[in-house]
DNA sequence: AATGAATGAGCCTTCATTCAT
DNA sequence: TATGAATGAAGGCTCATTCAT
């Protein structure tokens, strides 16, 4: 029959996160294709069966492995962001914020790969990536608007803005060009983000 | 199992071709996962035997099939770089090249996230892609050499150049964000390249 | 595994009775192997657990929801044949019997194709529906008794009326033959029961 | 790895005839629900993997092994009724067509009780009984045509003595009522069929 | 007596790859 | 060269039954 359980004891809620736990780190070692899900039961300690009491299928761990994902990425991000009140927006907070984008990227880089594969192949796991960018675009955007910062095309800059951040912090994981000095990159992004909202 | 056979006769070398051009097809419209090698020898009009004459497994006709997209992609890149021999390097040339990038990835949209995708899944696949990068960037290099433009930092600043290209070939395909101008995006890209080189 | 219980308090009593017409319920709209325990329980509105004190197995539910189908079914023939005892056994008694038996399976059509099904299939399910038939012969046997009525091969007759009866309430049931006129089979059992007991 | 295939020279066809045979075997000794793919794959000396080249699903196996069983099941009597051209429609010739339809039925046994039970549960395969059914209506109709025998309500009573013929057979098989007498069955059922084409 | 979470064997089906022809 | 029939391991999911509480 299988009703999908919403977890309302501790125990049940603490096991059904130890599945979930155990998704992040199996899907991040082999990828989610190569993972079954007796492994991800046997990981998480527990029987095949009752994954099947708190996930619908395969897919539903996936995407609540991911949510569990974005928000590990998000939440550092957010904290910086909001104890911004009263400083400035110079380049140091910039480069700040790149570094925390970088470390908690890399603090959960064994999935990364993984997520940005299936966001190209599965519309549900893109729908989290969108989230995910309108979280991180309207959390940048209430911070400029905080510090009343005003340029035309507001939302195509902190896009623009939100691509070269993302696209470094995937460069920085993973040093996959050994020509590429990374302190530069970084540079680089830092002076046009800041040619952006000048 | 035999050896992989490189065709020497021209009917086998059209045959191998037609292999990848159904993968080519089929990979683009349902995904290399969803797709069978029963049914790649099907549209190639070829036995599934003979397949494995041509190709080592399934995944040796997806590096080629990929290699092919590769080349459709930056062979009109080429092309237009060739082309910039006296001219000078300003704004529309800039624009110039950035509609027939973007141009040449919408050709090819079909095989586009998959691409993506199976670059971050799998190492070989990641290695065309570096390989890709190499070749754009190499070529990006030649031209800026041939017209006598020098910057500090060149590699960060073609590969800076490169990433928000891609990026914005990305999205122009797809045009996922509702609320987003593209125009405004290709403009925003063409300033950022202009000042990267100036 | 604990001892099956047979409830005696009155609470207990009417718990197994839900579970047992839970069951009748749910199998006739599902089927016997289309429905799970949980299920069984949920509309009995019991724990899964507990359903296997009052029950071996699942089979034995099925066995109970059965016998009390069979008393349904039985029960308003009783009724009529005790009421006959001073009636002529004509072809108006025998017309009435007739709609009775009829009535009385599509009362229980429900399970009706669930338990002719899983009489071929199983074999404790055959003996529930072979006593069926001893029920019903032998209470038809003893109305042709107390009216004197002597045939010879008098056991045989019975079960030949027995067979065209039941067959004749299965088919009025679905009406699963578009180009036959039910009541004219009505009327062709009525003379062939009468020719066989005049 | 490395076992020697003995080498497949039968055809085709009588592969996908050894699945169906195979089919006729399992089911009928040990139930549809109770055997699956594999064991049939093994009966049949297939991989299981080949047995859904020539079938659908497991279903498809089912329908295609009780169509032969129908046939094996029709063929007697329709080479009987096609004897009779020039014979008198006597008690005689009655007694010959249901000792033929008993044997047919009696060489058959295995599969039976399963055919029956599937076609309450399944639409398919009551299907499939009903165009039995037809089947054998339309050849009765036929002979008694031919033998210009004319009664009204001709398509009633041939459907009546379908189903007093169809009982007949299922009882002679099994012969479960330790009291009857089946032969007085027999003769029984023979003066009901004289009875109703008179 | 009662709960419902937990177990884990078992099933149907797919598909990359091989091999007899 | 070429065919396509054949292989068989592997995987997602269900559910009757048990057991800790």
């Amino acid at each position: 029959m299988g009703v999908i359980r919403e977890p309302q004891k501790i125990t049940s809620k603490e096991k059904k996160l130890k599945i979930i736990e155990a998704g992040l780190k199996v899907f991040g070692e082999k990828g989610y294709y190569n993972t079954n899900t007796a492994e991800i039961a046997k990981v998480a300690g527990v029987s095949t069966g009752i994954v099947y009491s708190y996930f619908k299928d395969k897919k539903d761990i996936l995407l609540q492995v991911i949510a569990l994902y974005f928000q590990n990425i998000f939440n550092p991000m957010q904290t910086f962001l909001n104890s911004l009140q009263n400083s400035e927006l110079n380049q140091s907070v910039i480069e700040q914020f790149l570094q925390i984008a970088i470390k908690s990227h890399q603090d959960n880089y064994a999935l990364h790969e993984e997520v940005i594969a299936l966001s190209h192949l599965d519309k549900d796991v893109h729908e989290q990536f969108l989230n995910f960018e309108i979280l991180v675009s309207s959390a940048i955007e209430k911070v400029l608007s905080d510090h009343h910062i005003k340029v035309d095309n507001m939302t195509e800059r902190v896009h623009f803005a939100y691509n070269i951040v993302e696209s470094l912090c995937h460069e920085c994981i993973y040093h996959k060009h050994a020509n590429i000095n990374y302190q530069k990159m970084i540079s680089l992004t830092t002076k046009t983000l800041l040619s952006l909202f000048n």
